[in-house]
DNA sequence: AATATTTGTGGTAGCGCTACCAATATTGCG
DNA sequence: CGCAATATTGGTAGCGCTACCACAAATATT
């Protein structure tokens, strides 16, 4: 009668996995030790330490997260609050999130903001459910109000990609104005000279922050931009549409465009094609994000890599830190970090057209 | 000193949240009795409910999910198996699945398959994680093979939007027959009688069903469908992209495309604007699924709506439940569930061009 | 009327794990 | 060499909740 469970075994549950209580029988250690073990403390004797996960090993030992999240009494209620990014956003976002929720003992819940978002009414639902923390991808995170009403309650915040963060919530985002410049440098090295930049939408802050990058880049370079060439976008395929119809109406084409985002990009394709322009030996394209989106299109699109779902995952554990550390009545931490982009080259990029580039070349 | 933690506290964690025991001393009943409202439980006379209801929400009570998932012993943990289906399908699978997670007490992980998928290393490795149920959405749920390891490791598994549900799987799937030929119907009405049709991915079994739709469809409605009208697509853009101007090469252009997915219907699109077609005054297209690129797309594409989110909850759903009622040791019992599609109008279909038109009414 | 059955409720004992402290083994220091 | 400091381990007591059983009260059955 020398059974785990006392003999009983209670009501099934699979065939009864082991417990920290058969890892340390079948080791010859107090429980306490291998729960030390499993969660990597110190001050463990390195051959002790190798029986535990021998034993583990062994048995097959898989620590229920139920239990120890109750036992250590950190469990925390994070919801992500979404209002419609892109879908190819939202699901890397997930899965960034989802891939540290466990680990971090959080429990995720995502919630859609649809149409009008009224903060007070929001947040009061959030205290009202117990919620730890809030997970603001675009375009959330630039929403200050909501941000000041959360704040307000003691629900600690993370907003991603932002383009300017506030003092008191954690932040993980890139550096778009670098980002949208290492593009530029590249159209500009491929020998651009007339670009044309479509702006994404007004109300997030990122936007401001690419469109300078992008500026600042031409400027470096002593390539001027024609007013008409920046046009005003607010991230939607269609916007895209409309931004490159204008782009190329004019009598000075630009002999490439740069979208803020990937779906203003596909947008400016279409347009190119219709126009019975070829992606990119008359006309290059490029975007930023790299979404799915990107590689789903043809050409596909040379754009500005953006880890986000290591953005959410960061972002999470972040917040999840936080969430524990106040609960230690610690005082507040705020953290902020910047990820790497990446430029992804792809095949909507090329050397502008041919009597273009003569002409450009024979100046030298 | 009659605080609920017997004046300790533990470690601060907020600042306590009530438990059950606070409710139960509010409301003036045991804390089994609160436990049985909470769980919604029968027999607790109706005073008795409305007053532990009233204790609730005074005190903001939420049950801590840990707590509950470890006594009941009924936490289980499932993985949602993807291979890369569009972004937009995940990201809408995710919600579904997540929204499920919480109340139906599943930890649910995300694991990606890259690459070749073997089935044996698989799931011994999903045997060692000590993983209770797979949810499978498509493609993998048409992987036999796979399905076929993992029933016999005893690891419970729900395909989704499959065409042939295994025996001893569950299954949630909409009527993909069905649906092609509503779709098609609706063409019909529309005045077109020549229509072309994008086959989907010849290793997913929804493809065949949805062309078995349209090909039922024209039959019934006496319409004869040309060879070189039923072209093979793979499900991507680029494969949409490729059949429709295979379809509209020809000498007699169907005045409709009816593209299996909508990122074939997207590809189809593109190569209509760049031949000059305007969509749909010139020709119609039309897609399956809804996702999100539906609606990117401009213009909006009508499509058959499959409700993915829906299908994805309950799918897990079904799942978490056989996985309880076999810890019951119960027999297993398999469901299969089908849920309704619906047709969604947009701005992609129309009548057929006029002169065609005329030509066909004036043969009355 | 006496017994069986059904309801509604309370008490108790854990679920599997970890915080905390006590108990050792080991080392360092004067 | 004795005592303090340190490193390593074990024991105990819950975390918040629910399964299970016991009981009381209400109803049904013979």
């Amino acid at each position: 009668m020398n059974s785990t469970n006392g003999g009983k075994s209670r009501q099934g549950r699979g065939e009864g996995r082991p417990t920290v209580a058969d890892v340390a029988r079948k080791a010859g250690v107090s429980p306490m030790t291998v729960s030390r073990v499993v969660n990597a403390e110190g001050n463990v004797l390195a051959k002790t330490r190798e029986k535990v996960q021998a034993a583990i090993a062994a048995l097959g030992y898989v620590p229920n997260s139920a239990a120890r999240t109750l036992a250590a009494g950190q469990g925390c209620r994070v919801v992500l609050l979404h209002s419609n990014p892109s879908s190819s956003y939202l699901s890397e976002f997930l899965k960034g999130s989802l891939a540290e929720a466990g680990p971090n003992n959080v429990q995720l819940q995502v919630e859609q903001v649809d149409g009008a978002l009224r903060p007070r009414a929001l947040v009061t639902k959030l205290v009202a459910q117990r919620v730890d923390g809030v997970l603001l991808p675009p375009p959330l995170s630039d929403r200050t109000d909501l941000l000041n009403a959360l704040g307000k309650q003691g629900i600690e915040s993370a907003q991603i990609a932002t383009g300017k963060p506030a003092s008191f919530a954690h932040a993980v985002t890139i550096d778009d104005r670098a980002g949208a410049r290492a593009m530029t440098q590249h159209l500009l090295e491929s020998g651009h000279r007339r670009i044309g930049f479509v702006i994404g939408n007004v109300n997030q802050t990122a936007s401001a922050l690419r469109r300078e990058g992008f500026l600042e880049a031409c400027a470096e370079a002593g390539v001027k931009v024609k007013p008409g060439w920046v046009v005003q976008g607010d991230f939607t395929y269609r916007s895209g549409l409309l931004a490159a119809e204008q782009l190329l109406r004019g009598h000075e084409r630009p002999t490439a465009i740069f979208a803020s985002n990937d779906d203003m990009a596909a947008g400016a394709v279409a347009v190119a094609h219709r126009a019975g322009l070829d992606v990119p030996s008359d006309l290059s394209i490029c975007g930023f994000d790299d979404t799915p989106l990107a590689t789903t299109l043809w050409p596909e699109l040379t754009t500005v890599r953006q880890p986000v779902a290591q953005m959410a995952g960061l972002a999470l554990s972040l917040l999840a830190e936080a969430i524990r550390s106040r609960g230690r009545g610690q005082p507040p931490r705020v953290v902020q970090h910047q990820l790497p982009f990446e430029l992804v080259h792809r095949e909507s990029v090329a050397a502008p057209p041919a009597q273009l580039r003569k002409g450009r070349w024979s100046r030298r």
